[in-house]
RNA sequence: GGAGAGGUGUCCGAGCGGUUGAAGGAGGCGGUCUUGAAAACCGCUGACGGGGUAACUCGUCCGUGGGUUCGAAUCCCACCCUCUCCGCCA
């Protein structure tokens, strides 16, 4: 959430970020709480410090061994009075912290202008699509012809929206995964973690899913749980709380997990394959940044990302979000779309996002800047890399062949003992 | 799931319902002493919010949330977490 003392002497820049959101949000809702809440504070605390200013006096006498019942008949009502104004105050409060934490964000000033995703500007391209000489199919054809697919039972198990696959081709995921895994550990330096796949609230907070995003959530209403829908929530929540070392940072994380999704409001969308479901595979990475080198370490995560697409020689392009369409805890993010042959289009598969200390103060995470008493707050940062079945989706359609086989992408060899081509059976 | 113990400041650790924001240590910072260092001694050492140009001042915070009281770290209730023992379990 962004800082009240912030907003409070910035309400212009705060409504001019809000209107470029598309965000119906009014900062002048939020001066009135402002307001309310400080005169209310002001006058409970006079009535707070009559109080104690008595008690003391009260505490006086009784220590004489005197009677201070006089005293005390005066203070009758006091603390009744004190507790309405409290309740009033805790209301105000409320709603004022509500409206805070239902704020977005404030934008980077790189972020490009726009309404919608149709506006997000490309900043690169990599890799060229293969030409086919043969009728492409999409990945769920080729997944149910390989017979490695299978959506129908998926839904009978569990509903829409799930999958099973066997074999090879489930055996290529936990490749993809494990690939993935390997590169961030061995050669970006992250530190693997398995984290916790149910949180409570407060973590959900922290990230910003909670309150505002509650309905996209699987709850689990018996322990208040939710199932965290990215690793971004258990890995940026690690140090919730705590104060970090200024020589510590950057520090990164990542994660293999599976993501939780309800997908509320996203019916007739992608309803077909691997591509939108309620449950998948993702390996995130999450950086713990100083404020002074955050959107250099932006730069580098995306290109760890993009080193993974660049290895399984998939083409793609790098676009950044406008904004219209960037999301609510981010100021700058970029999106690496994979080129899909079956849909004939490029496809989200990662998204990169500098939140600045948005999170950080959600999640109270700070660092001790050395030489200094402050104590900052941190810049977290997350991208995908990548999302497991997505990549999965991208090599079955640049990979087939014409006889509906497909080809094993050479890093993954190693991790598929050795095989080279999936063949229908 | 059952029985018990406990959660206090950066850490350890006290705390009869009334000068307790919190004893006493340790650590950190500053100083005295010393050729230097150590030891010893002295002082300082939390966060958040309100008011004030400022010095400063007021309020809140002893796991979390309620309650009792003129007054709660201290009493009552609920919840959370940690530890020990028993049971169950991958």
């Amino acid at each position: 959430m962004l800082d009240l003392k912030f907003v409070r002497s910035h309400l212009d820049a705060v409504q001019e970020a809000l209107n470029k959101r598309n965000s119906k949000l009014d900062v002048g809702e939020f001066s009135a709480l402002d307001e309310k809440r400080r005169s209310l504070t002001q006058e409970v605390e006079t009535l707070k410090a009559e109080r104690n200013q008595v008690s003391a006096t009260i505490a006086q006498i009784k220590r004489a061994k005197q009677d201070a019942s006089e005293l005390i008949a005066r203070t009758a009502g006091m603390g009744e009075q004190i507790k309405a104004l409290d309740v009033q105050l805790a209301e105000v409060e409320e709603l004022e912290n509500t409206w805070l934490l239902g704020c977005p964000n404030l934008l980077h000033e790189s972020t490009p202008l726009g309404k919608g995703e149709e506006d997000n500007p490309e900043i690169r391209r990599w890799g060229t699509p293969r030409n086919f000489d043969f009728p492409v199919k999409e990945h769920w054809e080729l997944g149910a012809d390989l017979g490695l697919l299978d959506f129908e039972r998926a839904a009978k198990l569990a509903g829409s929206r799930f999958a099973l696959s066997f074999a090879a081709l489930a055996r290529m995921e936990r490749a993809l995964a494990m690939y993935m895994l390997d590169v961030h550990v061995s050669e970006h330096n992250l530190i693997e973690t398995v984290p916790p796949y149910m949180v409570n609230r407060a973590t959900m907070q922290g990230t910003g899913q909670l309150p505002k995003f509650a309905e996209d959530l699987f709850h689990l209403p018996d322990k208040d749980f939710f199932l965290i829908p990215t690793a971004e929530v258990p890995l940026t929540n690690i140090y919730a709380g705590e104060v970090m070392n200024e020589a510590d940072l950057p520090k990164g994380f990542c994660a293999y997990t599976p993501c939780f999704r309800s997908e509320a409001g996203s019916y007739g969308k992608d309803t077909k394959g691997l591509i939108r479901l309620h449950q998948f595979h993702k390996v995130e990475m999450v950086y713990f940044a100083h404020p002074d080198n955050s959107y250099e370490v932006l730069e580098q995560m995306t290109a760890q990302a993009e080193k993974i697409l660049q290895r399984l020689d998939l083409p793609y392009r790098v676009i950044a979000l406008c904004t219209g369409d960037i999301g609510f805890s981010a100021t700058k993010t970029y999106d690496l779309e994979v080129w899909l042959p079956g849909q004939d289009k490029y496809r989200e598969i990662s998204s990169c996002s500098n939140c600045e200390d948005f999170q950080a103060r959600r999640a109270n995470i700070k660092f001790q800047a050395e030489g200094s008493k402050k104590k900052p707050f941190v810049h977290t940062l997350n991208g995908s890399g990548l999302a497991v079945g997505r990549t999965l989706v991208a090599v079955m359609e640049n990979y087939q062949q014409k006889d509906g086989s497909l080809v094993v992408p050479e890093v993954l060899r190693p991790y598929m003992g050795g095989l080279e081509i999936i063949e229908p059976k």
